[in-house]
DNA sequence: TTATTATTTGCGGTTTTTTGCCTAATTTGA
DNA sequence: TCAAATTAGGCAAAAAACCGCAAATAATAA
């Protein structure tokens, strides 16, 4: 095999997969680990691929990352427009924390005649920037890594609500285990929230669907609607649809 | 699985769930928790996460907070540290809102164990920002122009704590008239404040001396100290003095 | 064709990187 | 305060990278 037809079959190797590694190639082609070494050498110069230990990772990899951060901004922004379609003036509104509703909350419509009870020092800032929204902080301590306020305080003050809508930011949900979180005390908040809303609306990005966390909020049959960037066509919201969500 | 792809793959799911652990990661990927641990620290190098004790959390989400251009900002500290000075573990603290209290807030010795009460969203993310120190939300209706939370039941639970300090901002303070503000709502916070605790001490720049606003909060003698960025012997302050305040 | 030159490849030895394990110290939560 | 979990630092094994060299191969010119 030749050297030129050896570098063009790592290339390919590497927008097949992403990732390649040394020893696999080697294998692979059989030459030597030195060879492949070298090849790979001249491709970095050649600025076609990224070297790394033990073997080498295509460049549009490495900077998706970078990407990814904008293209989520996106997802957040189609899934705040798409959560903002669905309130009304004169509702009452019960909302957790996280970017998703942060981005919700810059999205509602300026003159929307709301009231909005949250937990989350963010959110009530970015719905208090809003003219005619009226916002209720729910009081209690407030937990660092959250920003939340949590404990029995907030938990009474959401159960003397009787909310139209829940709109919870998704950590993680999946077909059989539900939604689910990390943090005990937000878990607690997020359940109260729920028995205190006709309806429930769980929004985040799809990429946080088909995952688990240590700790149950509630099961699929709790949750009305769910928001994700996707079409709601899209096969990925299939087994949810089936699960009798109805999604945006 | 490489070592970059690795550390991609922990930003990834950072930027999804805002935190993770440790355990989880070494769990997921099949390695060990040092391994995790060493590439945290190098992420931590990069500045593209912060390290806690058991796992990681997303920058952009902690660091979400932007700080305003505070005016006086050389004053402003001065004060914060005078009256951080003041304050001691164990205590209970109420604390109003205002940038003087957010300089307060990052003056803060950070072994500091305190338990602050706030009605100001702005000052609750600052002090939950340290380590130690406890945060209690006083929770209702959010007063767009001054972002604190005001109404009958703040003031219930401000009256349900027995302070040892309430430190408020000061808008105006004279001879004559005591401390005044223009909001009735914060007014009356205010003054649940003070009569919640034990001492108070008002903070703020001298340009807020002798002068007057519409709504009373307080007459001299239920203020215990006053901090500004003067000297204690500056000649302005001396008719308060006078009036049995204590100047620092 | 043949001799010469340039390039490529593989190999042995050494250095560097990565990783897991161990123990002691630290942090955390009850 | 104590017990459990987490972390830091040292150590060693394995893997990978590096270096120089010589053999093998290809390219070129006489």
């Amino acid at each position: 095999m030749l050297k030129k037809e050896r570098q063009e079959f790592i290339l390919h190797q590497l927008n097949l997969h992403n990732k390649i590694l040394c020893a696999d190639l080697s294998n692979k082609m059989g030459v030597s680990d030195d060879t492949i070494r070298r090849d790979l050498q001249e491709l970095v110069l050649e600025d076609k691929l990224i070297k790394v230990h033990g073997g080498a990772l295509s460049k549009s990899f490495h900077t998706a990352f970078d990407r990814k951060m904008v293209y989520n901004l996106e997802d957040k922004h189609i899934i705040a427009q798409k959560t903002a379609a669905l309130v009304q003036s004169g509702m009452y509104i019960l909302t957790s924390g996280g970017t998703s509703i942060l981005e919700f909350a810059k999205s509602l419509d300026s003159n929307l005649n709301a009231t909005f009870f949250t937990c989350s020092l963010n959110a009530a800032i970015e719905f208090a920037h809003h003219p005619s929204i009226e916002v209720v902080m729910i009081g209690d301590k407030v937990s660092k890594d959250s920003m939340l306020t949590t404990g029995a305080r907030a938990a009474q003050t959401i159960e003397s609500v009787q909310a139209d809508l829940c709109i919870l930011g998704i950590n993680s949900l999946d077909t059989q285990f539900g939604l689910s979180e990390n943090d005990w005390e937000v878990v607690q908040i997020k359940k109260a929230m729920i028995k205190a809303s006709k309806k429930t609306i769980c929004i985040g990005i799809s990429e946080k669907l088909n995952s688990q966390q240590k700790i149950k909020v509630a099961n699929l049959d709790e949750i009305d609607i769910l928001i994700t960037e996707l079409d709601p066509n899209d096969p990925v919201l299939l087994p949810l649809k089936q699960k009798g969500l109805t999604i945006y």
